[in-house]
DNA sequence: TTGTAAGCGTTATCAA
DNA sequence: TTGATAACGCTTACAA
């Protein structure tokens, strides 16, 4: 690889003036622009990041750290955060933490000793704490603990509330709630949601990962007991597909024997028999919220911490309407 | 951020003392070792990387550069790499070209520049080069142009044909192909196997992205015309996406009046109604694989360029199964 | 307007 | 075994 001394060599010039060429600094003749710009093109030279980061003490990339990439919710996060990132000149790169507190320190570690200019991250629970180092952090999804930090969250309590609400409207009596793991800030706003629907009917919850396998088995334990449900508030999609599983293998009649409302609009949930009601959360939006928070951060000086709530919507599909 | 030499001016020795004792290098006197591991511990110290990058002219972390961050065979392949590029040290971050090849090369513009150790790269399209300066690359699901670099690839043509033959095993009389962009290696390879199977027969061929919208505008059209399919095998699993909407759409039934095989086994497959028939990529051991080779690449000395071409699976389920 | 040279935080070479 | 010191490739005072 060329570096920007074989340029300024070929272009007879010091370092220092290729360098002012290459990123249109201050007034440099014509004639010389020419040059460095030609002897460039010539070497096919590119400028070594590294050093540049190193030197300027920051850099154009922005790091996504996210707790699931399985999980479309957190891809479509992504896609926002790319998207106003790169219209902002900046390039994201992604960790995956895997809902693993050891993968996420490694990934701030890195989002910190690499010099990347900023974080979104989606916290893995309560525990994540920033690394000594790290550069402006904006959460999504999960508020981080401290609450000094730049959020973008739904209320996805009240959408709960709203899910649950739905159901006993319909008619089902024995709503359950199954969410996700202690702690985990959405998987206990999503619980209090439901909670405050139910206004005092005794109330059904069951926890597993945020994953489809969790969700299986605690749906297999729950509707091999007595006491059953005959409607479900799940806390995401991935954990649908458990339910789903287990539903159908019990014969359960979804939309007639049993009520089922899921979070996030997954593209598939409008192909299953019956259509899947859902909380839609705007995903996209909070990531492009996200990074827009991220980069007003970096450009300016420290401020109050803002934190953005958006709402979701319910969209209402077959499998909550109960067909009398 | 404490630098090297305040632990080294704390600890009372030099700085390459410092740098050897937290590289675990040579022989240092276990009473220094004790002072630096101290010194680094009371300043909380961190390395910075991206100078130790620059100075060793290499660093731990690969970068995955995938078409769609939003197709599930793409996150599963990502999972494959990082845990086993993990399990050897290294850190990934990965990019989402988005099909896009612009995106794409920027992406692998700094991978070069940034100095990552190797890349694993799902091409966009043919028009693919690798900029100068790109470390190692391991193309994966679709090989890169030229031939000389590592690719691990599914034998996804015999796949198509398998699939294929099994739609005409069931009675299917005429049997579309719904396969994505011209010049794609993967929608090239799946329309070749397709037409295998045809042996003779009149194909029906439709393109489109890789894409849901895309699938359902070209399904769209494929079925309000004269001669409509009883049987289609669509290219990946957004696509299929596509396609059952058009099919529910036109109060067709999947598995009687219509048979449908898609690429890839998603969650979801068996929640819809018939249970999708899918051709089943090994999407996480091709991330294994891939990581695998890159890191044998970086380790060792330049070599034969080595392609890998994994199996792929039939699933029958009852989108497929003619019930008579 | 241009060049010289210092410095970003490491690691590696070479003496001591 | 340890310490000066020169790189790594770039940016940016400061001088000319």
């Amino acid at each position: 690889m060329a570096t920007i001394s074989d340029v300024a060599a070929l272009a007879g010039v010091s370092t220092a003036t290729v360098s002012r060429v290459l990123n249109g600094k201050s007034t440099v003749d014509t004639e010389l622009v020419s040059r460095v710009r030609e002897a460039a093109r010539a070497l096919d030279y590119r400028p070594n990041t590294v050093a540049r980061n190193l030197r300027r003490r920051d850099s154009s990339v922005l790091s996504l750290v996210i707790s699931d990439v399985e999980n479309p919710f957190f891809t479509a996060v992504a896609r926002g955060v790319e998207d106003t990132a790169r219209a902002a000149g900046y390039s994201v790169l992604l960790g995956n933490s895997d809902e693993d507190p050891d993968k996420e320190r490694a990934y701030l570690e890195l989002a910190g000793q690499a010099q990347t200019a900023g974080v979104v991250l989606s916290p893995t629970g309560p525990g994540t704490a920033l690394p000594e180092g790290t550069p402006p952090v904006v959460a999504v999804d999960r508020p981080l603990p401290g609450g000094r930090h730049d959020a973008v969250l739904v209320d996805t309590r009240s959408a709960a509330r709203l899910a649950t609400q739905h159901l006993l409207d319909q008619g089902y009596q024995r709503v359950a709630c199954l969410t996700g793991p202690p702690g985990v800030h959405t998987a206990e706003d999503r619980l209090a949601g439901y909670r405050e629907a139910l206004a005092g009917r005794p109330e059904l919850v069951r926890r597993s990962e945020f994953k489809a396998a969790g969700a299986r088995q605690a749906s297999e334990l729950l509707f091999g007991e007595r006491d059953r449900p005959d409607a479900v508030l799940v806390a995401n999609s991935a954990m649908a597909i458990g339910l789903l599983g287990t539903l159908a293998q019990q014969g359960l009649r979804i939309g007639k024997d049993i009520g089922v409302v899921s979070f996030d609009d997954v593209p598939w949930a409008s192909l299953v028999h019956p259509a899947l009601t859902v909380v839609r959360q705007p995903a996209h939006e909070i990531g492009r919220r996200a990074a827009g928070l991220l980069l007003d951060r970096i450009g300016s000086v420290r401020g109050e911490a803002h934190t953005v709530v958006l709402a979701a919507e319910l969209v209402v599909r077959g499998s909550s309407t109960r067909e009398v």
